[in-house]
Formats: C-alpha cells, structure tokens, sequence
DNA sequence: AATAGAAACGGACTGCGGTCCGTTTCGAAC
DNA sequence: GTTCGAAACGGACCGCAGTCCGTTTCTATT
C-alpha cells in the first residue's frame, strides 16, 4: 500500500535525510492540493512545484500517480483500521462478531463515500491492487470465521466485499441509488451468508 | 416555409456513409492490432493510422479509447449475451433456474478470463459504466426472481455480479488463487443466498 | 577534514489521450 | 447539375504520466 520501506529492514539501510524531507513535503504538498482544488488537480508536476522539488523526484519517492494516491490515502486508512481494531464496538471488538460484520460494512461504506475519488485514483491499471485490500480480507475472514461460516473463506471475504468497492457502490450512486439501499442489500446478503453456516 | 423532416427519425438519423464507412475501417484496424500486438498497442494514433483516417476521426465515431474499446468488446459480448438469452441449457433457457444461474457464473467468468484486458481498457474513469452491466444485471435479476429470493434484486444482482467482475478476478489470479477456487465460491455464495429465500 | 561512491535530484524529453478548428465531403432540395 | 448547410474530416496542438541521464548531495570511512 505505501511506497516507504519499512522502518526496520536489515537489508536496505534507512533513508537519506534529504529523501525523507522530500517525501514529508510531497505528501503535504499533496495534501494541500487535493484539499484546495480536489482530487483531479493533484498532476505529478503540479505536487512538484508546489512541494518545490523537480518531478523526478515525486516518481522516485512514489513510483506512480496511483503510488502518491494510496500514500495520502493511507493516512485516513489507517486511522480508520484503528478503528476496526481498538475502537468501541461495534465497529471494534467488544461485540458479537456478526453486529462487527454489519457494523465494518456500513462503516466501509461511508469510506468509500468520503473517500472515494482518492480511492479511484488510488487504483492501479485495473482495479484494485490487492495488498490494499489486505486489512479488509483479513478483518472479514477473521468474523466470518468465529462465525462459523465454511468455505474458502480468503475467496468469500473478498466477494462480500467487492460491492462495497468503489468500482460499484459510485456508478450506482450516480444511476440514483441510494447509500441505504446499497447498505441494506449488503446486510441483507451478509446475513443470508451467515446464516447458512 | 419548407417542409420538415420526418417525424419519426428526430433522434436518429442514419449515419453518413463516409462516418458509416470509417467506423468499419477503424474497427477492422483495431482489431487487427489487437490479435497483432495485443491490447496494450492500440493507441488512438496507431488505430487511425492503420485505419488510414486522421486521429480526430477516431475520437468522433467513438469518444475516447474506452469507447473503442468497448466497440470492440461488443462483438464478442453480443454472441456471448445471444447464447445466455437462446443458447443450449443449462446456459441457454430450458434449465432449471438455480441450473442456469451457476452456468451463467461460469460461463460469465470464463469470458472474463478470455477478454479480460479489453474489458480493463474498455473500463472508464473509475470501474464499470453502468450501461455495459445492464444485460448482466437484468438476467441475474431475472433467475433471482424465478427462484423466489426476495430483496432488492437489482443491486443484490450487482452485489452477485461484483465478484465475477475483472477488477476483481485479476488481481486473485495473479494472487495465485485458482480459477477453480473462484468459481466454487461464487458457486457457494449463490447457493447461500438462493437457499435463505 | 578529505574522499569516494551510492543515493537522490531535477528537468528536458517521449508517448499517449484528448481537444480544436479550418477544410472537405456529403446529400437533400431545387 | 447546382447550391448550401450540416456533418465529418484531419492533423496540429495541449496537458499529463512516466523515463532518462548528467549533476548534486549525502554519509560512511579514514
């Protein structure tokens, strides 16, 4: 998902200081486009002059367009896998799994509403770009597991998901469907999933 | 005063033949790249040239490379569409309902895998436009109804279709899952869904 | 402090999607 | 066959993603 290394690997040697400036100012400098002028104003050169370094250097720290997106995504991704982990149920634990379920849906929803065209532009040549999708596989399988439901579970955590994604829930935004509708037929699947073992 | 034209073709009136005459020169050229040198090759400019038109040509008969795209993508999704809607069973009518909707998902995901990269770049500015689902989604929609599942059929349709969808599919394949482990999940959730009513 | 080489930098350059607009072609009416 | 407005044409042009490579900066080592 993010384009840094991880803090401690033995095998790469931690960043030059002037390549971490950079990215802290190409990462606020994005920030602050996307905040002032959206999502689609965000080009690579435009996050290089306002951050005040050449373009070549938003490439080297983020490798693509889609790579700068998911960074800036990640910070509101993150905060909102805090929530999933150690919030107050019934979005974090604390609750029986299925209102955890039901609750991560609804929650994955206004996500995807509020953050949906970085979200878009966060995706790669097709679709998804599946370590993305990680934490939510993991989080849906895990609850579908201690509720019992067999199967392949990696596979079906990943269908029950699908609708929400973006790729689906925008167009039928735009078709006149409304955000309860889609919420409600996702609940309604996810029970008859479950329901059936 | 002179008269006016006929009522009945205020909407559409037939192409010109020189437009008539391009469209098939620019998608038997683009066609032709496609089996040469695969998706990735058929450049707007590459087409036209090829073809033998100017490039603005290309952008008025089908409005962007998407567009194109999905041009081409018809052919094949029309045959496709014409052996679910009259075709042998269990794909074709003559089955039983839940008989034909598991061949369709079979059916529907083979010609992901087969025209998979078209269907990436016939996809627009986010995922699928709507329109190109429409067929998918009334005939799910349809078998749903015969086998008495209640809700909201049209998005719990999409909810089904999602995971069959390239965006999707793709990124597992790459992932290692198996074709067969897909479709026996999609298999699964189906039968879930049709067995709680 | 000096050095050396690895890493990062920056901006010119390429290729592609998409637009624009002056020119050409069509075909309906006379 | 001539006329004329609408439609189609073509290719120069633009903006943006992504690459390349000569130059600069960092840091480990002595």
């Amino acid at each position: 998902m993010s384009t840094e290394p991880p803090l401690f690997d033995l095998r790469s040697r931690p960043e030059r200081r002037d390549a971490a400036r950079n990215r802290e100012l190409l990462l606020d400098a994005a920030h602050r486009l996307v905040d002032r002028d959206g999502v689609d104003a965000v080009t690579m050169d435009a996050v290089a002059a306002e951050a005040g370094v050449g373009k070549g250097t938003v490439f080297r720290r983020f490798g693509s367009r889609a790579g700068l997106m998911s960074a800036l995504l990640d910070h509101g991704e993150a905060r909102w896998q805090g929530r999933v982990i150690s919030g107050p149920p019934p979005l974090g634990p604390g609750a029986p799994a299925l209102d955890r379920l039901l609750a991560f849906g609804e929650s994955r929803l206004e996500r995807t509403l509020v953050s949906g065209d970085l979200m878009v532009a966060a995706a790669g040549r097709h679709g998804r770009s599946l370590p993305a999708v990680g934490f939510l596989v993991a989080h849906v399988r895990h609850l579908l597991a201690e509720l019992d439901v067999t199967g392949d579970l990696p596979v079906l955590a990943l269908s029950l998901l699908a609708p929400l994604d973006v790729a689906f829930v925008l167009p039928q935004l735009e078709a006149g469907v409304t955000r309860e509708r889609i919420l409600a037929t996702w609940t309604d699947l996810v029970r008859r999933v479950v329901e059936a073992g």
